[in-house]
This record gives structure tokens, sequence and C-alpha cells, in this order.
DNA sequence: TGCGCCATCGCATATTCATGCGACGCCACC
DNA sequence: GGTGGCGTCGCATGAATATGCGATGGCGCA
């Protein structure tokens, strides 16, 4: 990209708060292999400037004032899209994990993650990597679990499990009534029972974790 | 568990290649907080055999004679349900892949990685993570990344993606809508477009459509 | 013969969702 | 310098769903 230039690492920092800011800068700096292409303090900022000052790789915090990291991928990766977006936040919820890798994270780092571990998944994200912190990597691992393998699966009896299908296939409740050839108090009295089987509110939980 | 033992890791192998397995043995054996408790050919023998040698840890090869090992780990998984597992395998299909992550494996790495990647990722998987291969890694996060990409997909914007993301979820309108930082009738209006791109009436419908 | 589980059905209420019919600001593109 | 897409927001109404608190009958099992 850049011949004049060693193969350094070109960092970019997109994190609100000025002390972080700082305290990557340092890290990037101290190591070898890496240089700090740029420090923003918000996604639009970050948008502008990495214009004229191309980067490798963005560590892009979640959680910012104005605009949120998560609706800031998208529009990196539309802008920039041969930068790597690695984020860089304190926050695990699921909401955040999962936002996050919808929208175009190529990894999910912990700010309480050793430096190392910072150092080391820089390296693997421009290396086809996908770094993610222990926790973070486990809770994505178990989306893909949930589906069959509960021990302590909540056996569906095959008539609730043809109501959730019929409901799945978009039928809403009287159609599902109607296909069964019962009332619609009927299904709403299985689905009841699935609710409290699956303990969900909602057909969307329930199909989620009935999903083959 | 086994209070007269160290905190060695116990590490069972099952794997139907004779090399691979005394490679392996030989690996474990050498490193200091591990050791090998138990080889196995197959799963059945396995299943059979951790019953008396509890071990802390599998590794589960993939594509073996009689049983398979992504049908295994169901197996593996409800007899010895304090067991994690870890596939090691060469092969990096998607069907591979899913196919055991959806079957219980805890991790996901290849017989080509470096020897001490393989340690790494066996400390990484019992203090909870979940230790994949660079390329694993990257394809697990891609298929967040790509809610839909079907054929006819007439594309949603990114913000619609979110939002169908979360709402597939279970957040519904109101948390989706915190999620975002936005208002339940901004919600409202997003999901009305998503119905008309969709040509479909019902939340359950929209995502039956986008999903691959 | 009683007990538990399943399937069926009813009614009432609260919450959520679907939909229509608007509006505004921003930005890219021509 | 208009046009269109995107994202935001509001209000209103009817439909659908969630939940509580019931009931009846059949069936297997101890």
């Amino acid at each position: 990209m850049t011949p004049t230039q060693p193969c350094r690492l070109r960092v970019a920092i997109i994190d609100d708060s000025a002390d972080v800011r700082t305290a990557i800068r340092n890290l990037l700096n101290a190591a070898p292999d890496m240089t700090c292409a740029g420090v923003y303090a918000g996604i639009v900022p970050a948008l502008s400037g990495l214009i004229n000052a191309p980067a490798d790789l963005a560590l892009v915090d979640l959680r910012m004032p104005e605009i949120d990291g998560s609706t800031g991928l998208p529009m990196l990766r539309s802008l920039f899209p041969d930068t790597q977006l690695l984020v860089l936040t304190m926050f695990q919820e699921d909401d955040d994990i999962f936002r996050a890798l919808a929208n175009g994270a190529n990894g999910y780092l912990l700010k309480s993650d050793p430096p190392e571990s910072l150092l080391a998944g820089i390296r693997d994200v421009v290396s086809g990597g996908a770094p993610m912190s222990p926790a973070i990597a486990r809770r994505v691992v178990q989306t893909f679990q949930r589906p069959l393998q509960s021990p302590d699966n909540p056996v569906l009896t095959p008539r609730e499990l043809a109501i959730l299908t019929l409901l799945r296939a978009g039928r809403g409740y009287k159609g599902t009534a109607a296909d069964l050839s019962i009332s619609v108090d009927t299904v709403r009295s299985h689905i009841r029972s699935i609710y409290q089987k699956l303990r969900v509110h909602s057909l969307i939980e329930a199909l989620a974790k009935t999903r083959p």
C-alpha cells in the first residue's frame, strides 16, 4: 500500500476517552511492528480523518456519544473496506457483542484483557483471524449450541412442536388453529405451556430456542 | 474433583490415527500443567473409558469411522457434562465447523496449528474461553455479518439489519429501541420498510426470510 | 382409584405489533 | 439545486400476542 514505509501495521484508535487513547497509543508505539495511524474521539472525526490517513486496522470503542461504535462500524466498513475493524470495549453484554459482530467487527476484545492480548489480537486480525476475548468467544460459540445440546432439553410434546412449527412458518395463531382444526384458545394454551418450559416470553424467543 | 492429584489438566484424546494420538500425548506429557488422561481411537471406546478415567477436557477429531466426531459430541456432553470438548481436526469446511459448534464443541482448532497453539487453546478452554484457529474464528464471525445474502435478497440497509438482528434475539420493539438509543416509533418505521422490501406482514416471516 | 400429564376450550386484560399517514434533516448524485 | 434514499420521529387505530385463572375429558401408571 505504502511502499515507502516499512511493513508496520497502521493502527487507528477510536475512543471517546482521552486516557484510553493515550494508553493505547503508547502501547502501539512501543511495539516494533506497529504504528499509531491516528487517534479519534468519535466515529465522525474518524470517518473524515481516515480518508487522509489510511489505516490497516481501527480499534473501535462501543458506547460512544453521538454515534455508537456499533452504528459506526458499517460506516467505517463502507468507507474503508480494506481497514480491519477491531472492537475494544469494556462491555460484554450480548447486545453489544452481537450487534458489533453483525455490523462488521472483525474481532471483539475487552479492555480488561492484558496489553499483550491486544497486540496479539491486532496481529491476528490482520492475518485473517478474528480475535475474541475468552468470554466473548464462549458467548459466540454458545449461540451455535442453543439449537441442540441442551442437557436439560425442555421436552416439548408433539402437539407443542407442531404448533411451534406452524407459527414458525408465519401462520399466526388463527392460521395455526385452522390448520390443526382446534380453537385459537387452545393454541394460546399450548403456547403458554411452551413459554413456561422454555422460560421465554415471546414467540421470537421460543422459536430461537427451538431452532434445529 | 480429585484432590489427591495436583491441578494438572486431565486431557483425553479421541482420534482414529495412532500417529496423531502418540504425537499429542507426547506433547501433553511435555507440558508441566497437563497430563494425558486417556487415548481413544473412537467415540465408543471414549464413552466407556472416560467413565472410569474422567477428564477435564477431551480433544475430539472429526471424520472418524463408525461414529463421526460431530455426532459423538452430544453423546460425550450428555455423559460428561463437566468435560470440555475441543475439536481438533484437519478440516475447515463450513459444514464441519458449524455442525461441531452446534453439537456442543467448546472450541475448534486445526491440526495445522503450531503445537503451542494447541496447548494455549487447552488452557483457554478450561478457563472459560472458546479457542478457535484464526481461519475458523473468521468464518464464525462472518456468519454474524451476513444475516442474509440470499439470492433474491432485497438489500436491507445496515440499520435495518441491526434492528432485525436485535428483534431476532427477542429484544422486542422497546428493547431494540433502547439498545439503539432510538425511539420505538423509529423501530416501527424501519420494520415497516423491512416488511415492504421482503413483502411480508409479520416479524416471524421477516426473520424466516432473512436467515441463510 | 387417585395422580399427573396431555390436549382441549373459555374469558378477561394488558401489552405488543402492524399499518397508515404524515413530518424533518442529512447526504449523495446528477 | 432538485431528487431520492436513509434515518429519525409522532400519532392513531385495529389486530395480534401475552398472561392469568380457570374448566373438561382421556390416558397411563402405581
